[in-house]
DNA sequence: TCTGGGGTCCTAGGACCC
DNA sequence: TCTGGGGTCCTAGGACCC
């Protein structure tokens, strides 16, 4: 049935909902899951980082280094909490991955060199991540959100949008019932809470997420941009960075408000035309991008941070020897996931923390870790290598998934997808 | 007390082609 | 001899995010 364009204008504005995107993170997300297997250390202050280990290692430490106790009877969750390793005294290049709300009260957060966490809070019982566990609760969480409300984005490990316009109920309470419902499902299938904000766009649902963690849900209408969005500081904004929000307050600019005062014309003279323009947009609220539920990777890349800067020529063996375990790791990654590539390039860092990279595209797409090496080898002979290196990496960019055309999922109907698939079959 | 590892996207200059 | 634009690809660096 067709209606005249008035009426079909009038039945859409009435059927069509209002636009209710939702951003849900974990609290607290690598720390909460080394608190199920260590429901002792609820409450103490933890900081995660400083290593991978698996689930069992702790207790096989403990017996280790005090092997006249007798371990026989203890399980994960009763070791004592004396017998956790502390930050104290932490020597190397570590960082925090993640800090328990208690740690964060001493100032700890995310990002944060350990040995700088060990000064502010050297009690912190300090654990390292467990990344088999983090994914399998990261999976665990994404696949109880999809069950309710199917149109969601990955954002990371802890991290996701989803638009509820369209759910069942989605609408109810401006959205409320529904991030209820999905928060306490998250809770059943996996012990450990989020919080979740609800707003017309992405960009404010992200904000609003924040406002009421742990274990919050916050909903942000339209009318509540003057009193609720324009008070906070430029840096909230998912886009604005150190170097941006350093830029603006050296403009006077501190909050979103002061940046919505701004002409537009002004913020794309001192900001460039394009990233000036977003920042008018972004400062009244708006965003239309819409909640993407499947993506393609562009590159993957190993580095690796040395525990002391090496020399080219003086740590010349071991440099090579982890300079080939990347390009396998790499290779390996590709291989798993069903991509290969063209373009491989390496990274390098030295001892004052300038980065430099360089890349070359060769004709053919590859998987080879053989075929990276060699080609990583002459990317690293045009850098300067007479300087003390702390890191190094290697990438592998425009990817494509001929693995997918071999099982019949090739795209459909895209013409250079298939000519490079096939390409990619032909080298 | 120096600052991890995995990504994405943008900019800008130069090559090269039409 | 001098001089066009437009489009695409490649490369390097940097901001930003989780």
């Amino acid at each position: 049935m067709r209606l005249a364009w008035p009426y079909a204008c009038a039945v859409a504005t009435l059927e069509h909902p209002p636009r209710r995107i939702a951003h849900l993170d974990m609290d607290a997300f690598f720390a909460s899951v080394e608190l199920l297997r260590y429901p002792q250390l609820k409450g103490l202050p933890v900081v995660i980082g400083g290593g991978r280990r698996r689930a069992d290692d702790l207790l096989a430490q403990l017996r280790q280094t005090y092997p006249e106790r007798d371990w026989s009877e203890t399980t994960l969750d009763r070791i004592p909490v004396d017998f956790f390793p502390r930050l104290a005294g932490y020597t190397g290049r570590g960082v925090a991955t993640t800090a328990t709300y208690a740690a964060r009260q001493f100032g700890v957060g995310s990002a944060m060199g350990l040995m700088k966490a060990a000064k502010l809070c050297p009690q912190a019982i300090l654990l390292p991540v467990d990344f088999d566990e983090v994914r399998r609760i990261s999976r665990l969480f994404k696949s109880t959100i999809t069950e309710i409300a199917p149109v969601m984005e990955d954002r990371g490990i802890d991290e996701v949008y989803i638009d509820f316009t369209e759910v069942p109920g989605g609408q109810r309470e401006n959205g409320r019932a529904l991030a209820r419902l999905i928060q306490r499902g998250i809770f059943q299938a996996t012990g450990i809470t989020c919080s979740i904000g609800v707003a017309p766009n992405k960009l404010i649902a992200k904000m609003a997420s924040e406002f009421n963690k742990p274990n919050g849900i916050s909903i942000v209408m339209p009318e509540d941009l003057q009193t609720l969005i324009w008070p906070l500081p430029c840096r909230k904004i998912n886009g604005v960075g150190p170097k941006a929000d350093a830029r603006l307050q050296s403009h006077g600019i501190h909050t979103i408000g002061e940046l919505a005062e701004r002409e537009r014309g002004w913020l794309i003279e001192h900001f460039g035309k394009s990233y000036g323009a977003w920042l008018h947009e972004v400062s009244w609220g708006r965003d239309e991008r819409p909640v993407v539920t499947e993506s393609e990777p562009v590159s993957m890349s190993r580095e690796t941070t040395f525990e002391r800067d090496l020399h080219a020529v003086r740590d010349r063996d071991e440099l090579g020897a982890i300079f080939t375990r990347l390009c396998e790791q790499v290779a390996a990654d590709l291989q798993r996931k069903g991509y290969a590539g063209k373009t491989i390039g390496i990274k390098l860092r030295y001892d004052n923390f300038q980065s430099v990279t360089r890349d070359i595209t060769i004709d053919s797409f590859t998987a080879d870790a053989a075929t990276i090496r060699r080609q990583a080898g002459l990317c690293l002979k045009r850098v300067d290598l007479s300087r003390r290196i702390r890191l190094l990496g290697v990438r592998v960019g425009k990817l494509v998934k001929p693995g997918a055309a071999a099982e019949g999922q090739a795209s459909e109907a895209d013409p250079d997808a298939e000519q490079q698939t096939l390409n990619a079959w032909l080298f």
